[in-house]
This record gives C-alpha cells, sequence and structure tokens, in this order.
DNA sequence: GTCTATATGAAGATAGAC
DNA sequence: GTCTATCTTCATATAGAC
C-alpha cells in the first residue's frame, strides 16, 4: 500500500520536472513514465490523464504558494516590515522552488476550464494579500502610493518573473533575490527606510 | 487571416497569432496554414520549419525590443527622464506588442541551440542598455543604488511579465502601464521626484 | 505556388497478460 | 500494479498533380 503512494508520487514529481523543463505541452506522457522508472502504461494506473497531473501540481503549489504569502503578512503588525517580508517571502520561494513556480505560473493554459477556475481562486488570494499590505501602510502614512491595484501587480511581476530566468547554478542565491526584491517594494511604495 | 501581404508574410503572423495564445508546441502547422487561409502543405513552401517561423518572429522581435529601449536611452540626457523613459517605452511595448512579446519572452526554449544562441546576444544588449541608465545615475550622484545588475533585473522582470498578463480588454491602457513603472522605476533607484 | 493526398512517426490513452 | 502490445488520432513534413 506504500508502494502505491510511492508510485504516484514519482509520477507528480517526475512530471513537474518535465513540465519545468520542456512545458506541458511538449511534455510526453512517456516522459513522465522514464522519469518516475515506469512503463508509458503506469501512468493511467495511478492518473486520468497528463492534464490531472498538470492539476495536481499546480494545485499544490499555489497552495503553498498562497500558504507562503499568508505566513508571510502574520510576521509583522509594522506595514513596512509586514510588506517586505511578503514580497522577501514570495520572491524566494519563486527561487527556491523555481521548477514548481514555472509550472505554477505558466501553464494555467493548459488547464482544463474547471480545473482553471479553481486555480483562479487561489491567484486572486494572493494578490489580495499584497493589496491589503500595501492599503495598510498608506492608511497608516507611512506609504505614499497613488495606485495600490497596479503597484501590488508589479510586485508580484517582480517576484513572478524569478521563476522563469533563475537557475540553481547563478550567481545570486535565492534568500539575496528575496532581500533585494523586498527592499525593492520599500522603495515602490515611497517608504523612507 | 486577412489576405495581405505576401503570402510568406500571412504565415509569420498566423504563426505569431497561434503561438502567442496556444504556444509553440500546442500549435500545429494546420493552425498556421488555416490562420494564413492556406493548405498545410503551403507552410513547407515559404519556410523551412516550425521552427524557423519561431525564429523570424522572435528575432524580428527581439530587434524591435532592443531598437525601443536604445530609442528610449538616446531621449534625454537627464539620468532619471532616461531611465524613465526606458523602463516606460519597454514596459508599453510590452502591452502593445504582448502577442508579439509572448513569443519573444517565453518560447525560447523552443528554438534551436542555433537559433537561440543569435537571440541571446540580443537580449544581453537590452540588459546593458538598462544597466548602464542606472550606472549613470549613480555615478552622477542622483540614485542610490547598491545593487545595479540586480536592479536591471527587477525593472526588465517587470516590463517582460507585463507579456504574461495585459490583455487588451483589460482596465489598463499600455500607456498608462508604461507611465505607472516608469515612475515606480525612479522609486527603485531612490531617485527623489 | 497552390492544392490533394500521403508517408512516417509519435502522441494520449487502453487492453489484457502476469 | 506492473508490464508489453496496441488502438486511434494527430503531428510534421513531403510527393506529385495542376
Amino acid at each position: 500500500m506504500a508502494r502505491t503512494g510511492d508510485a504516484r508520487d514519482r509520477l507528480v514529481r517526475a512530471a513537474m520536472t518535465s513540465f519545468a523543463e520542456r512545458g506541458f505541452h511538449a511534455t510526453t506522457t512517456r516522459d513522465i513514465a522514464a522519469g518516475a522508472g515506469m512503463s508509458p502504461a503506469a501512468v493511467y494506473v495511478h492518473h486520468a490523464s497528463k492534464e490531472e497531473l498538470l492539476f495536481l501540481i499546480s494545485l499544490a503549489g499555489h497552495d503553498d504558494a498562497l500558504a507562503v504569502v499568508t505566513g508571510a503578512a502574520a510576521q509583522s503588525e509594522d506595514p513596512a516590515d509586514r510588506l517586505r517580508e511578503i514580497v522577501r517571502a514570495f520572491t524566494t520561494w519563486h527561487a527556491e522552488h523555481h521548477t514548481t513556480a514555472r509550472v505554477v505560473q505558466y501553464e494555467i493554459g493548459a488547464l482544463s476550464p474547471a480545473h482553471r477556475k479553481e486555480i483562479a481562486a487561489r491567484r486572486r488570494g494572493i494578490e489580495q494579500v499584497l493589496r491589503e499590505a500595501i492599503g495598510y501602510g498608506v492608511q497608516r502614512g507611512v506609504f505614499s502610493c497613488a495606485d495600490v491595484p497596479g503597484t501590488a501587480l508589479a510586485m508580484l511581476s517582480l517576484a513572478i518573473d524569478v521563476a522563469r530566468w533563475f537557475r540553481d547554478d547563478g550567481d545570486r542565491s535565492a534568500a539575496a533575490l528575496g532581500e533585494l526584491y523586498g527592499d525593492l517594494a520599500l522603495r515602490m511604495v515611497g517608504h523612507r527606510g
């Protein structure tokens, strides 16, 4: 029985690696099976379709990202510390989990409409946390920001785009990148450091 | 697809639309042919392969983006005006040409190694313009920036990520987005407006 | 240059043995 | 639960008529 779970999970991990490296459409079910050390047919013993594998990965990734952002927002009551921590954590997550993040951010279009709808709710949640953190600082009078939704969008873009270019063997660590972008976020809301 | 221009060009435009909407791998040569109002075989009369179509689109897009950035950098001698204009123009380009930009930014992995190398040179050129503009303001003492390459990276990300989410029917115009991001860029380098 | 027709292969998914 | 073998469909690309 433990073996069932293992095989299921090996397939998910193999799918994630292939989706991240080559993209969903360029990945074949044979790639996935080979990556898990199984025959092509084994994929369908554990999963209904290639799209279901994508959905499982995307859902887990979005839940993880949302938890990271929510957790970061709860770290401090100070508006500047809160915003910096959200952007720092979200950026670091994209760098550390760039394989997952690439699938999470760039393969939404390959999901079925029903699955895409489930994912969209998580994405709105992430955006909402960021908007509230910026609005909180504006209300307290420590941020100057004429366009809260637009600035939230910009901060999301900073972090999300990390998934596109980040490499483990690059010369910038995930932690250092998070620090840098967290500080840039405070500058974007005109916070006097 | 309107039957304007020669067949070669109609095929390129049809390919660009499909690549942008569904991605390179999810696009079939039949899609491209249908988009150009031709039979599947006609594609190969004018182009060697699907990948060649991608390369032509990617090359023209990169040349255009590089020209936009270089042109923006030449608009002003003032460091703040120069940087704001570069980020404004680069962002606006991604919004206005989000179809092209999506192919330019997200389909590099589908190019052949030889073609990818040609594209990489253009990308380095764009990054270089931005680094120099930030370094110029730091040297003049009007920007405060501890990490020039990192900040350049962040500004590129801001603009590039626009291609991922921008829609023509959204409630934010390409021009307004460019203005917003141009101003954010100045805040990122600690410029006192 | 354009078409119809097709070669060739690979894709997603399934059947059935063990 | 895993495999081998296969079904069916659809992909890229080509051949050859007009």
